[in-house]
DNA sequence: GCCAACGTTGGC
DNA sequence: GCCAACGTTGGC
């Protein structure tokens, strides 16, 4: 099977890769995504041992801040369900979930993040989706050619 | 804080 | 099934 690579969109004062290293074996679920196409790569192409960019969007600067890996594959999204929640969905019950999650777990803080503006100023870039006009996926493929490459940009 | 881009909702 | 209205995202 081939490792298949992702970009996890987060704002860092609502969760951050240190929130993250303090969770219990630096591993969490990623909850609250209902964007369906989103949905779609969450529940369906998100493999245990995928690679995951975690982005920070609305912070200063943006861009990838660390790596994660996928530990557990899709399953229901548990927040769905609980009307106190702010993700409550009510036409969503447990037999039949419309909203799933992975788990996720950090593998490394960038020492260099590297910026949004970077990566726009890198040609070998120019295609990444996270850089196309109107783009709001929270949950992006990333290409194996512009995770090296990004890879290289961090250190 | 603004606003362009986009997704979703709901009336018809 | 169309589309106007609305809410959200996220860069600036």
């Amino acid at each position: 099977m081939v490792k298949k690579y992702w970009l996890l969109k987060s704002e860092p004062d609502v969760f951050s890769l240190d929130d993250l290293k303090n969770c219990k074996n630096k591993t969490t679920y990623w909850d609250g995504v209902r964007n369906y196409q989103a949905r779609n790569y969450l529940r369906d192409e998100m493999k245990k041992g995928d690679g995951i960019f975690f982005y920070y969007s609305s912070s200063d600067p943006m861009g990838i801040f660390g790596i994660c890996e996928v530990t557990k594959e899709g399953y229901p999204d548990h927040t769905q369900f609980d009307r106190k929640n702010p993700h409550y969905f009510p036409s969503a019950s447990p037999e039949n979930p419309v909203w799933f999650m992975v788990d996720i777990k950090l593998i490394k803080i960038f020492h260099k993040p590297v910026t949004l503006q970077l990566i726009k100023d890198n040609p070998k870039l120019k295609n990444m989706k996270l850089i196309q006009k109107g783009n709001r996926l929270s949950v992006m493929p990333v290409l194996k050619g512009e995770w090296d490459e990004i890879i290289l940009m961090s250190k």
